[in-house]
RNA sequence: GCCCCUGUCGUCUAGUCAGGUCUAGGACAUCGCCCUUUCAAGGCGGCAACACGGGUUCAAAUCCCGUCGGGGGCGCCA
């Protein structure tokens, strides 16, 4: 060995290094983003690596599709990573598929070393063999039958054709430990865990093998993994053991739960990162939320960036209970990320919502863009998703009096309120320009005619305006208005002369209104 | 059934390791008020928790025991 290599071996040694292992069997689940993200802020601020690995073992469920789709979604959400399946590294391959004769390898020398052992029980009876157990309330562990078959006369089956899995043998006595950094001291006892399969029939690995192969030839330093593995990690360890490799450090996140603390699950809202990413909820807001499950910042800060929370972060502080996912937080926190862009990013980011909608063209000028800047500006505040902004927006596009709410046709219902409107439309509906100084004008003409003030006065004027009875300040509305009307749009904005005949001849033509 | 983890406002949590500074703090949600030509937004304020029962102690959310609740595991899934 050459100095420079073991140089390079004893700093990897001392080298914080983590990874997110998922399995490609579906579309990235907030939990499992959740379990990466803590791999991910601990290892950027420990100047450490961070690591994809594709647990892609489980060839019925795994897909390609699901891969690009993980490593997208990750990326949405702010995620890198260091080595990886797409991006490779120096202790690759990161696909599991791809390391088969590496488990094989190891496998065989537990064979050798009369610390494993092939299994000759189908999965049928094996299955059985498990529902008699639970059902007389008996442990649905392993009989250890294969373990006496002598190694020969087991090669000698293999030979002949069958088929055999490969399971350690576990000490039938006896306690194993490790120490948990979330948790603490945590210890199981031996007698209760059967041998664990290593290598299935069919020369792939099972998942508590596989995970002790490749965290220890990736040199991982820390493995931060949900709860549900707790009961695994002693299987993982005797493996650790018997191939005479150091453990790693173990840390154990909480669950992720719904509402009703079950499983969060699609019943109870979005699960999946695509699915926020479409209800317009901004990464960095997802991340936000994320990092305060089962984590809070020492001085109880709320709305920080992924650089602040790489700074705050602590591992030894996360909680050791189960975290329920909370829609309306997540919300107000996107509502805060909303705030802090800037106006372009604001734009930018409202845009394929409002394009989706039909609202705005395929082809922007810096026209539109400038258009849209302050209309977001304006309507931005009020929602907590991007994906409400459409329906904000068709205070602009929408005109339709026979389709006035309630409240609006309340109001007209009065007889002052609906002479105001009258004469209000009247006033506008011939003018040739229109801005809030005439706007002004107009109200003040009305104010003097009628006597009307306050909200007598502004209320129906509202209603002219826009067929409903709320939304923006008008002193906002009318300018935004005025210039849209001007831009070339898949669906025009409404001008205020269409806007005032349409209204007039709506009121001509419904007997049931007074005057 | 057995094993393991876990238990502070409806929710996320601070406080628990080193018991008194906790008549338990913050945030979301909710309710009320203010602002306002409407609706929001914003500002201010209110409601709201140490799962339960024992013990130890001058003193317990904090330490010990038990009970109960919630979750996870016991796969040729990961």
């Amino acid at each position: 060995m050459t100095r420079r290599l073991s140089v390079f071996i004893m700093m990897s040694m001392n080298q914080i290094r983590v990874r997110f292992a998922p399995s490609p069997t579906g579309y990235i689940h907030v939990g499992n983003a959740r379990t990466a993200l803590f791999n991910w802020l601990f290892a950027r601020q420990k100047g450490g690596i961070f690591i994809l690995r594709v647990e892609d073992t489980d060839i019925e469920r795994s897909k390609e599709e699901y891969e690009k789709r993980l490593i997208d979604d990750l990326r949405w959400l702010g995620l890198d990573w260091d080595e990886g399946p797409d991006i490779g590294g120096a202790y690759g391959p990161y696909r599991q598929s791809e390391r088969l004769e590496i488990y094989a390898y190891y496998a065989q020398k537990l064979i050798q070393s009369g610390q494993a052992y092939y299994c000759f029980c189908s999965p049928e009876e094996l299955e059985k063999e498990r529902e008699e157990a639970l059902a007389k309330g008996l442990l649905p562990r392993y009989s250890g039958r294969c373990r006496h078959i002598p190694l020969e006369k087991a090669l000698s089956r293999l030979n002949s054709g069958e088929k055999a899995a490969i399971r350690l043998k576990v000490p039938s006595k006896g306690e194993l430990g490790f120490h948990d950094l979330i948790r603490g001291d945590l210890t199981f006892d031996l007698s209760l865990i059967g041998d664990p399969i290593l290598l299935r029939s069919n020369g792939l690995p099972a998942y508590n093998y596989a995970v002790v192969i490749d965290d220890h030839l990736m040199a991982i330093s820390h493995v931060i993994r949900g709860e549900d593995h707790i009961s695994n990690t002693p299987r993982q360890l005797l493996v650790y053991r018997s191939l005479g490799f150091d453990p790693p450090l173990f840390a154990h996140l909480s669950m992720v739960m719904g509402k009703d603390n079950t499983r969060l699950s699609k019943r109870h809202g979005a699960t999946s990162l695509d699915q926020f990413a479409q209800m317009g909820i901004l990464p960095e807001a997802l991340f936000n939320y994320l990092a305060f499950l089962g984590w809070a910042p020492p001085e109880g800060q709320e709305v920080l960036s992924r650089d602040e929370l790489i700074a705050l972060f602590d591992l030894k502080k996360v909680s050791r209970s189960a975290a329920i996912f909370d829609y309306e937080k997540l919300y107000w926190l996107n509502r805060q990320h909303l705030k802090r862009l800037t106006l372009s990013e604001k734009a930018k980011k409202a845009y394929p919502f409002l394009l989706e909608a039909g609202l705005l063209p395929k082809e922007m000028t810096s026209q539109h863009w400038s258009w849209l800047e302050k209309a977001v500006d304006n309507f931005l505040e009020t929602v907590n998703r991007l994906d409400e902004l459409p329906e904000r927006f068709r205070l602009l596009f929408d005109f339709s009096p026979e389709n006035m709410d309630k409240e609006a046709r309340e109001i007209l219902d009065k007889e002052s309120s609906l002479r105001i409107v009258k004469l209000f439309c009247e006033k506008i509906k011939t003018l040739t320009s229109f801005n809030l100084e005439v706007f002004n004008q107009v109200v003040n003409e009305i104010k003097k005619e009628t006597g009307a003030k306050g909200k007598e006065l502004y209320h129906p004027i509202r209603i002219a305006l826009t067929a409903r009875a709320s939304g923006l300040e008008l002193d906002r509305l009318i300018p935004l208005i005025e210039e849209g009307t001007k831009l070339t749009l898949p669906k025009p904005i409404p001008s205020w002369s269409e806007r005032a005949q349409k209204m007039l001849h709506f009121l001509d033509n419904r007997p049931f209104f007074k005057v």
